[in-house]
DNA sequence: ATAACATTTGGTTGTTTTACCAAATGAGAA
DNA sequence: TTCTCATTTGGTAAAACAACCAAATGTTAT
């Protein structure tokens, strides 16, 4: 890893570290949707309206988001609207990770698309 | 957010911090093209091999790579590739956050394909 | 068995992050 | 102007993180 490709991977990292909170992801999941005030994202958030600020600012200050005033209220949007394309590949990880505990509880005994064939079973026993 | 909400927030944000963070980015991306043991990947980072373990260590159990011990050495790989998917969008945040910076610069004098053009013609000089 | 090698684990320290509270700011309403 | 509302800033304490060193582990080679 050279100079400039560790500078590079720096300012990558932050865009991911600053994605890589709970409530800064929810964040994001929301004003996806559109632009929000901080007062309608502080709705859904239980923290401190200096806590969901401070938050507000990491994203800004990583390219995330871009805020504007108008009158009273401050309105977040998206600088970059891909920011939901990430999101599929996450839940990729999220779903292998999922499926290696099953395995596990399984011992090994079947293979994946087996288990598949014996949850959707299972679902349509739920169904019922 | 409700307590699902929640919880699934976390656990995607768990990935994307493990991800944020230079040289687990590094590592990531290397793996892209192919797995590959702890010590090719010391090879090209400047610290010391517990530091290096114990990065992999968290992208292993952010379900990102696997480990598979054959001999003497560990090899990881990506456990679901499309990992590396999610750059082209953090590169776009990054060149937006540039061509900001641009704008900043120029007091907003011109527009951005104009600033295109002075880029490149000032390239083509470079170049000659 | 012993040595040599690749990697992980444990422990320590300094740094960063997070959350809360209290106080400051800036805009519009009265 | 003064009051209120929406948001940010400053300060602080607790928790999490990152890097290093030293020691432990598990594997082949001697």
């Amino acid at each position: 890893m050279n100079a400039n490709e560790k500078s590079l991977m720096e300012a990558k990292a932050n865009i991911l570290k600053a994605l890589g909170h709970p409530t800064r992801l929810w964040m994001a999941e929301q004003l996806a949707g559109g632009e929000k005030c901080v007062c309608e994202l502080a709705e859904n958030i239980d923290a401190d309206f200096s806590t969901i600020s401070k938050h507000l600012t990491v994203l800004k200050q990583a390219g995330v988001v871009i805020d504007e005033k108008r009158g009273k209220q401050v309105f977040y949007r998206l600088k970059v609207p891909c920011i939901l394309n990430l999101m599929p590949c996450i839940e990729a990880v999220l779903q292998a990770t999922a499926q290696s505990h099953i395995e596990l509880v399984m011992d090994g005994r079947r293979s994946f698309s087996e288990n598949m064939v014996i949850m959707s079973n299972n679902q349509m026993e739920k169904n019922r």
